[in-house]
DNA sequence: GCGATAAATTGATCTGCGTCAATGCACGCG
DNA sequence: CGCGTGCATTGACGCAGATCAATTTATCGC
């Protein structure tokens, strides 16, 4: 545990759990994300002041309005940030997969909630610790500033999906982008290609992302199944048969 | 032009209608959002790097896919940010004010438009002068991060409204915040005196902002008048008469 | 495999907001 | 001063998507 081949300076003794630097290295989220922007030699110092957490799916480790005490990095599975109204309802502002952080606060509380969606393993860090981090590693705090630069980009681009896009054209835009994210142009062997992958939330979590009800995102699929644009081997289970015409229902 | 006061090393020469540290210490926006965190000798380094920039009414000075060659700061005026689907369809992702700064990008295209809702002021960096800041200044690069995360809690509130709120509640909301923008609750003599101020965008703007027509404002904004909560003197002038109701109907 | 349970889908109906159209109102200009 | 132009407001009506309800399908324990 103390062995760490590049510790710069002691912070914090090494909290029980904390993940060696070899579990960073082989973690999955090294060359993803912020540990992207470390070298091998400057992650081990990571590894010294981060704890290593899991989640069982469902498990909600962030609550709206409760002090932002840590601040986590997604190394595998996916997460559910959400924003709700006192009489229950809930806007789902966005779906996290590995490399993706959560928790950075001005405020001091949490601005959102986030629930796992399966099961979750995470890298936490405590804010005094992380103040560490960004000190020892300016690199990483540019990073940060880039990743939140880029979550802005696509938040205006769910505005615009929000504010102005029908529900067929939401539907389409998030089979478009989960497409992308599953098999990103660039690495399928043909960019037309049928792309198949598996969805981990449910058609109540879908219809709280896209601003309709479960019953209008199911129709919408169903639409788009007609039109043998997609098919579902199981509900969770999408088969993306047109990519090209998906994207051209986006509307941009 | 050449004698500001506090050069740590030369990195362009002064373009022309660049402001003087004098200038940057009269500036509307010295100590609000960026530069309050420089101190006063710092703030002649910035003098020294950025341009004076001024824009007239309507005038629309970044476009939405074209090389993000500049980033803003905003000493004076009021700016409209939007998005657009290529059969106009448009989404108004803010409305910025004095302090607020544009056009940060990851990608080397500009995401979003932005046109001066008013004869506006700026403070204009290109993108090499930002960079020789930010290496002489982490402190602004730490401010930028705290500021894109604020703006992200902002973004993640308007997709809740976006996504799951009446349009009464819209309409309330955007009252709410800008009865907040102009009179601050610590501010005020008592909480809930009435506030009157202009509103800088016509009701088009408005509507597509809050993912509505502008009609469907308009008639909120005639309900509320008809409940006695707000009245106008003019369609710009809106006196908010009580915030407190306001505030209320907002659902959060 | 077989029932129990929850989720997804489909259908019927309703409604909040959009659409279309007319009127009101303010400001600028000849 | 009156007229024209553009924005805001108000009214009448329609529809996309919500709501309510029934049915089908997937999953899981036994």
């Amino acid at each position: 545990m103390r062995d760490v081949p590049y510790v710069r300076r002691p912070i914090t003794t090494n909290p029980p759990n904390s993940p060696t630097a070899r579990q960073c290295h082989d973690c999955g989220a090294r060359h993803i994300g912020l540990c992207d922007a470390l070298s091998d030699d400057d992650i081990g110092f990571l590894a010294r002041v981060a704890q290593s957490v899991s989640m069982p799916a469902g498990k909600s480790f962030i609550e709206e309005g409760s002090p932002s005490a840590y601040f986590y990095d997604i190394n595998l599975g996916d997460v559910r940030v959400h924003k709700s109204l006192p009489d229950g309802r809930r806007q789902i502002t966005g779906f996290m997969g590995i490399g993706h952080f959560l928790g950075l606060s001005v405020s001091g509380t949490y601005a959102f909630s986030a629930e796992a969606l399966n099961d979750v393993q995470l890298c936490r860090f405590d804010r005094s610790s992380l103040l560490s981090v960004f000190a020892e590693f300016p690199a990483i705090e540019a990073k940060l500033l880039e990743v939140a630069v880029h979550e802005m980009v696509i938040a205006q681009e769910q505005m615009l999906l929000l504010g102005r896009k029908t529900a067929l054209e939401r539907v389409a835009s998030f089979i478009d982008s989960w497409t992308e994210r599953h098999a990103p142009l660039s690495n399928r062997p043909r960019s037309y290609a049928p792309v198949t992958f598996l969805l981990p939330m449910n058609r109540t979590d879908l219809a709280d992302y896209l601003g309709l009800t479960p019953e209008t995102v199911s129709r919408s699929f169903s639409q788009l199944k007609r039109d043998g644009l997609i098919n579902f081997n199981n509900p969770q289970e999408i088969s993306v048969l047109q990519p090209h015409h998906i994207a051209a229902m986006t509307c941009g």
